[in-house]
RNA sequence: CGGGGUGUAGCGUAGCCUGGUAGCGCGCCUGCUUUGGGAGCAGGAUGUCGGGAGUUCGAAUCUCUCCACCCCGACCA
């Protein structure tokens, strides 16, 4: 490709909306433009690469042995009544009606459909097992997209659904996609992690998911580095303290403590350590009743594991906290009242703590459980999320946490569709069976953002050589005044063309310092650069786009050093 | 959904407080010069100042209202 015959749309500046450096850097190099909130026009530019992750993600589930298909992106409402899930899904989905007044969805994902396709095409267990995916467009309406198309509202994703006759099948056909979603990754160049997930909404048994390992990541991650245990904080056990409750050494004692709430200023206030202090987290549960939570102080509730003990639930209001517990938010606590409490496993292993003494302005020191307040065993829970340091799940050393991109989810759904939708096939004895199914998903977009975020500098975009948009650029210097120049150039030019490798050429006879800063900003990965300067002694320059400096070339030498790195 | 903020040319912004009819940098167009790290000179084009209503002789500026976008929060005793 000439630059001459293609699109560039840098930017010395970046939008100011942009605030993630993925974004500010997508905007910059023209790989989108924003047309509105979370939809983005793709850039020739950033099709390219795009396109570029679609083909391995493709090349990788046809050697798995899934085959393509493509679904209609709208999708009829009486399909997801049938699941239940058009008012499950609530307004994540964007509901359309057609002209016949009928009730559509933007499809924000197809199992319902693939489901009846299953159920249609699928009659004996002689045609199972079978993996479908696609590659295609969704939309969910999100509270709040950001980011660029790290979270937009359209999205491209690949999705892959399976179909079996037994969950022995099923589980064969999920470590086949275990693996070869580490395959996609590996290849594009990632740094990523798999980990145990929570299954969501989506629903379900097993669960992985695989992140892009990056600060700005929007999930936490807790794993083990003596063990190959790894989890997302969402769903990471934290085990009990190995150490007994400590013994009740002091008598408890009422204490005034005007204005101090959080946690941080009662410790501060009483001269303790926060893990000396006592959190209780007032939550109303599905059925209206008032709940304690107990924490201990440096904990953090976890609200997915709260929802598994009490089902659905919200937090208590000011108002309802001070008709249950007499007194403001802030000097709350479980001694003295007659409501439920359910405690986490550190907060009740904590002895001669603080809490509060619901009554404003004075909290308790020296609480015991057993001798102050009753606790029973049955509603001892791990209520929190890990910290660095935990003990792993797996006994073996302890956990560390770091953040991580969700760029693929793999599920075990086993039957939630294939029942709700009665997809059955005759097995051996010809007899109706419902099929197991599996699902695996890939954020094909969000890849090309969380690529960037883990592969930038001050210059710009450095993609991965998998997936950036050229592989090599020439940039021509004095193009259009130098004879020798733009012969070296169009020769090499061809050379790459014909051995089949993505070469952007440089033709826009521009400055040095404008091609330079420009190819190093979208991101290929090798520059050769040719001036009269180094043909005179038949050098060319060549650099990698993470080298420090260039190296002078023979042409052919240059061209030997990049087809060695791209076909390597 | 709650809170905060911002809307001025393709991008970045000044002007707003204190009303007088819009400016700068980059980019863009023309010409000449220049060619190893975002060139120089000269000339030029581009603005419903987010929309609507109001106050006023006069509104980018003040008031009201709507909209869009961005950020934070939705973990809290």
């Amino acid at each position: 490709m000439r630059v001459s015959q293609f699109f560039l749309s840098t930017l010395k500046e970046a939008p100011a909306e942009a605030e993630l450096p993925s974004h500010r850097l997508m905007l910059r190099a023209g790989y989108i433009k924003k047309l509105a909130s979370g939809l983005y026009t793709w850039m020739p530019l950033g099709l390219r690469v795009l396109r570029k992750v679609e083909n391995v993600v493709r090349e990788e589930m046809n050697r798995s042995g899934a085959v393509e298909l493509l679904m209609p992106a709208v999708q009829p409402a009486e399909l997801w009544q049938e699941t239940g899930r058009w008012d499950v899904f609530g307004p994540q989905m964007l509901k359309i009606t057609d002209r016949h007044e009928n009730l559509f969805c933007f499809g924000p994902t197809h199992e319902e459909v693939i489901t009846d396709i299953a159920r249609r095409e699928i009659k004996s267990y002689r045609q199972l097992p079978i993996n479908f995916y696609q590659i295609q467009t969704k939309f969910r309406d999100e509270v709040r997209p950001r980011f660029g198309v790290m979270r937009a509202r359209e999205f491209v994703m690949k999705d892959a659904y399976s179909f079996h006759a037994s969950f022995a099948s099923l589980e064969q056909t999920y470590r086949v996609m275990y693996e070869t979603y580490s395959r996609i990754f590996t290849r594009l160049g990632l740094q990523f992690r798999a980990v145990a997930a929570d299954t969501g909404a989506i629903g379900g048994s097993g669960s992985h998911e695989f992140h892009v390992l990056a600060d700005s990541g929007e999930d936490a991650l807790a794993f083990c580095p003596a063990s190959d245990y790894a989890a997302n904080v969402e769903l990471a056990e934290a085990v009990a303290p190995a150490a007994p409750r400590g013994a009740a050494s002091v008598a408890m004692q009422k204490v005034i403590t005007p204005g101090q709430k959080s946690i941080e200023e009662i410790a501060a206030f009483m001269n303790v350590a926060p893990q000396q202090v006592l959190k209780s987290i007032a939550v109303v549960n599905g059925e209206g009743h008032f709940v304690l939570l107990l924490l201990r102080g440096d904990h953090m509730l976890n609200e997915i594991k709260a929802g598994k003990v009490l089902g659905e639930f919200r937090f208590a209001s000011d108002a309802e906290i001070q008709q249950h517990m007499g007194c403001r938010p802030g000097y709350i606590g479980p001694v003295g009242k007659s409501v439920t409490v359910l405690a986490d496993r550190a907060a009740a292993a904590m002895s001669n703590f603080v809490c509060g003494a619901n009554e404003d302005g004075f909290h308790l020191s020296g609480v015991n459980f057993g001798r102050d307040v009753h606790i029973d065993e049955a509603n001892v829970h791990d209520l929190r999320n890990v910290v660095p340091g935990d003990a792993s799940p797996d006994g073996k050393g302890t956990l560390e946490l770091c953040r991580g991109i969700e760029v693929g989810h793999i599920f075990q759904l086993r039957t939630k569709y294939s029942s709700a939708l009665n997809a059955t096939f005759l097995d051996e004895n010809g007899k109706a069976q419902v099929m197991e199914m599996g699902c695996y998903g890939i954020g094909v977009s969000r890849i090309v953002a969380a690529a960037i975020e883990q592969n930038f500098d001050e210059r710009g975009i450095a993609m991965p050589l998998a997936m950036a948009p050229f592989q090599v650029a020439i940039a021509p210097i004095g193009m259009k005044k130098s004879e020798a120049v733009r012969t070296a150039a169009e020769q090499l030019y061809a050379q790459f063309v014909e051995a089949g490798i993505d070469v952007l050429l440089d033709d826009r006879d521009e400055r040095p310092g404008v091609m330079f800063a420009d190819l190093e900003l979208i991101g290929i990965p090798h520059r050769i650069v040719i001036g009269d300067r180094g043909l005179k002694e038949g050098k060319v320059e060549y650099q990698g786009r993470r080298d420090d400096a260039a190296q002078s070339l023979d042409l052919q030498a240059a061209f030997k050093v990049v087809q060695s790195a791209v076909c390597a």
